[in-house]
RNA sequence: GGGCGCUUGGCUCAGUGGUAGAGCAUCGCCUUCACACGGCGGGGGUCAGUGGUUCGAAUCCACUAGCGCCCACCA
């Protein structure tokens, strides 16, 4: 007899088996057990590592994160069960201004870099009202402080969720490792040309103050208007633009249409004068200027958009920039150069009133003027428009002229198109918005934040005897002091005393963008720099588990930062997760007040429960939040427990599994694991999941209840053997199954019967069912044995007689399907309270079922 | 404006060429020797629309509509 069941130790079955404390329990063993460690002796060929989303901590935990971080678990389990020693870190995305903001709000603070450090402060006990000031060091220290009190929070959350997580490999992106790892990184790319600086039109925040990324705009459709404004000629003559922001009008350098426009070609290479102020501004032609836009031809201000940036840069005009970085009209003086005017006193007398406002009040004052001077054509025409947004911001971009850090990425379009053609993506059609974004690039990566709560560039730049800075031959550090603070640190060669003095030094004050150092989450991950053996190993690693809306900043960056560092995919597959929405088909989000709190859910309906129904998610799918299938996920896991207790309680006599519809049971069983091992390995844990649950509920509903009675003995020791014995195999293996989904209700019962942690057994193969159920198919008797069932309890049902009602059944038939019923009748006899079964032959297969008892009264049948 | 995805019973979704499926909900029946967080059974859909390919289309092709998302230099 072939026995893969051990039962060398005594079986413990619960009087009434629960789900409650379980996640307590569980959790608590694991971590004490290090079920979950990974080993770093491992050779890479069996190392399965993952590149966890570093969440973000400053606010709070949300249905989607459970959504997604479950997705990875399941695979991460299903992985190390396979085999794998699994690689899976947890980050915490900490630095930048989310992190600023909440702490701003939590302690009523607000960051001035220009105040020293105070060694002695304490927040207040309460917000004041008015935000207090303090020291860039100490902003710094209460981020930190915020930040650990919220990833303990989300630690806790995430044990209790179940996450397979090596606790003992976290990282933060604030801290020293990764600090050093994206400093370093930034040296390298410095070196190497790939980084540079430049003082540049940018997209800017007026609000923050700081300069952002092309990933990070949002369009946002806003109300606006056409102005139509009269720009005359200096002899005779004038010429009419359209646009959505007059109040730029002093910024306008030219005017522009396109080459084959015959309206505007003989304007070409005269000049205009823009009302108001009298500057004369070229006419240029352009392709890009569309005839069928407004009046057709267009003013170019610094800046009003990106398209006025383009056509700054290819028409090679002058900067004539009004708006400062709070996002106010700047003092200036016309008649100067650059400001010349042909009516300098007019043209200052209206500028002076623009002057302090911010872009809305000054456009209103603009237009006011425009009027009384009669160059507004008609009335503004109301639009709607769609202006581009920080994501995180409230008011419309500007953009101004700064001095920022850049990577290069557009001259690695081709190569960055060919890694993504090499990453395998689930689902496939992703990489559609990779490539998207890929050919989309507008410009190079603007890596520098005028912030504070994040990496610093490990930069200073000399200082002339004139007091100017010499941007040209930044001092760099050697990548052995990494990490550096430069506005504390002092470059080799000078003297803290020299900070900011003539002949002296000064730090870079800027820091790098959030996703300057979650680009580079494998190498911080994986000890790039700190460990080189685990980096050996885990690098490039398997997959990046995240979601949709991030293909265009983290994933992207990611493979940017590999490429260039590395020459290599930074892993090998991506897994996309979808949103989650709420019952309106929205995504769920803060903003919108819908949210429900993640911690709440797994009380209410278990981990187990919840998390099976983050598994009908199937990847880049988006998937309504349904508290029904949290449901339905804890009723499955109480039905384990239960059936399970039914396997183990009794398990003797066992013996070889003899009985036709005992192996056709388990082989059966073995084509459900070869389906779902195969969705598995393609990261469709949804499918799999699908066929599992509906095998088990069909065994526990159909096989269950047909050797209910053999297994108790009612046919001799033999027949309960084989059915004990197949019971234990396929209690095993279903378990195992369902150990990646209900992590917390599998472990629970592994622990009644089986030594150590389900999570650490072996995924169950095909052949060792087969090796229990011998070669012979039975599958067809097997589901032969369902249908009957399933049709004598519906005729049963149908007469309205109960499931207990004793009945006659005859079965008619040919020779060879008799046969095969033969194989289950006293199963099938014992499951249906059948008093006798007759078998005789006929033209077509039938079931016939009458009632047994004359005694019995006989109720109508139903319509 | 370009692209991607979706559209199947009241709800949430499977199903990629061969007579429409599941769970939930609903209706009827059945309790206590694994489980009432249970069991058995029933009813319910012209598979968004139009046209095409095919012996045969929810499934392949084209177009249309609606929804969602991504992208776009949007004067």
């Amino acid at each position: 007899m072939s026995d893969a069941i051990d039962l060398t130790r005594p079986i413990q079955v619960p009087e009434k088996p629960a789900l409650e404390g379980l996640e307590k329990k569980w959790s608590g063993r694991w971590d004490a057990d290090g079920t979950y460690r990974f080993d770093g002796t491992k050779p890479r060929g069996t190392i399965y590592s993952i590149d966890t989303p570093p969440p973000t901590v400053s606010g709070s935990l949300h249905v989607g994160h459970v959504f997604s971080f479950t997705h990875t678990d399941i695979v991460a389990r299903y992985q190390r069960m396979r085999g794998r020693e699994v690689f899976y870190p947890m980050g915490w995305d900490d630095n930048g201004l989310p992190t600023e903001r909440r702490v701003q709000n939590y302690y009523g603070v607000r960051c001035d870099p220009s105040l020293p450090y105070d060694s002695g402060f304490t927040p207040p006990e309460k917000p004041p009202k008015h935000p207090i000031s303090i020291s860039r060091p100490n902003f710094v220290e209460l981020c930190t402080r915020l930040t650990v009190e919220d990833e303990k929070a989300f630690e806790h959350l995430w044990r209790h969720l179940g996450l397979s997580v090596d606790w003992t490999r976290t990282y933060q992106t604030i801290d020293r490792r990764a600090q050093r790892v994206s400093q370093a990184a930034f040296l390298r790319l410095l070196k190497r040309g790939h980084a540079y600086q430049l003082e540049a039109p940018t997209l800017w925040d007026v609000d923050f103050r700081t300069a952002v990324a092309q990933a990070e705009l949002e369009d946002r459709e806003q109300p606006g208007a056409y102005h139509r404004v009269r720009f005359r000629r200096p002899d005779a003559g004038f010429v009419e633009i359209e646009t959505t922001r007059p109040e730029l009008i002093p910024a306008c350098v030219a005017l522009v249409a396109h080459p084959e426009d015959e309206r505007y070609r003989p304007l070409f290479g005269s000049e205009m004068l823009t009302p108001l102020f009298g500057v004369r501004v070229p006419v240029k032609p352009h392709p890009l200027a569309d005839p069928e836009k407004g009046s057709g031809i267009a003013m170019i201000c610094t800046f009003g958009d990106l398209a006025d940036v383009t056509w700054w840069r290819e028409l090679s005009l002058p900067v004539r920039a009004v708006i400062l970085p709070n996002g106010t009209f700047k003092p200036l003086t016309w008649g100067t150069a650059g400001w010349e005017s042909i009516d300098a006193a007019g043209a200052q007398q209206a500028y002076d009133q623009l002057v302090g406002t911010p872009s809305n009040k000054a456009r209103a004052k603009v237009l006011e003027l425009l009027r009384e001077s009669g160059d507004l054509v008609g009335e503004p025409r109301p639009i709607t428009h769609a202006v581009k947004f920080y994501e995180k911001g409230d008011r419309p971009l500007e953009i101004v002229t700064s001095r920022q850090w850049f990577i290069k990425t557009m001259e690695f379009r081709d190569a960055l198109l060919a890694r993504g053609r090499e990453l395998t993506w689930h689902p496939e059609y992703m990489r559609t918005r990779y490539e998207n974004w890929v050919n989309g690039l507008a410009g190079d990566w603007c890596i520098s934040r005028q912030r504070f709560f994040g990496v610093p560039f490990p930069v200073w730049y000399p200082v002339r005897a004139d007091g100017s800075l010499d941007y040209d031959r930044p001092l760099l550090p050697d990548e052995s002091r990494l990490p550096l603070d430069p506005s504390t640190d002092v470059p080799e060669g000078y003297a803290a005393g020299q900070r900011d003095q003539p002949n002296g030094f000064t730090g870079d004050p800027d820091v790098m963008d959030t996703w300057a150092t979650s680009s580079l989450t494998p190498q911080i991950a994986g000890g790039w720099l700190d460990d080189p053996d685990l980096f050996e190993r885990v690098f490039p690693m398997d997959v990046r588990p995240q979601a949709h809306d991030i293909i265009r900043t983290w994933l992207f960056s990611t493979v940017l930062r590999s490429h260039l560092e590395h020459d290599v995919l930074p892993w090998r597959h991506a897994a996309i997760s979808g949103f989650v929405l709420d019952p309106d088909r929205k995504k769920m989000s803060k903003s919108k007040g819908n949210v429900v709190t993640p911690m709440a859910l797994l009380e209410e309906h278990g981990s187990d429960g919840v998390r099976y129904w983050a598994a009908s998610g199937r990847p880049g799918t988006d998937t309504a939040f349904d508290p029904g299938q949290m449901k339905v996920g804890r009723r499955l896991a109480t039905k384990l427990l239960n059936a399970s207790k039914f396997a183990l309680l009794q398990t003797e006599p066992r013996g070889p599994v003899t009985a036709p519809v005992d192996r056709g049971m388990l082989q059966n069983l073995a084509g459900l694991v070869r389906f779902a091992t195969e969705k598995l390995e393609d990261y469709d844990y949804t499918a799999a999941l699908d066929q599992i649950e509906k095998s088990f509920w069909t065994f526990c509903d159909d096989y269950i209840e047909l050797v209910k009675s053999r297994r108790y003995g009612d046919h001799g020791p033999e027949p309960a053997a084989s059915a004990n014995a197949a019971l234990l195999t396929a209690l095993s293996t279903y378990l195992r199954l369902f150990a990646p989904y209900l992590p917390f209700a599998t472990e629970e019962v592994w622990s009644w019967w089986q030594l150590g942690s389900v999570h650490r057994a072996p995924w169950p193969l095909p052949a060792e069912l087969l090796a229990v159920s011998g070669d012979s198919d039975d599958s067809r008797v097997f589901r032969e044995a369902e249908h009957l069932l399933g049709e004598i309890r519906r005729q049963k049902s149908l007469h309205g007689w109960k499931v207990k009602t004793p009945v006659h059944v005859v079965f008619e038939g040919d020779k060879e399907k008799l046969a095969i019923v033969r194989l289950v009748e006293h199963d099938i006899r014992a499951a249906v309270t059948a008093v006798s079964l007759t078998f005789r032959s006929g033209p077509s297969f039938a079931v016939i079922v009458e009632a047994a008892e004359v005694a019995a009264p006989t109720p109508e049948p139903r319509a």
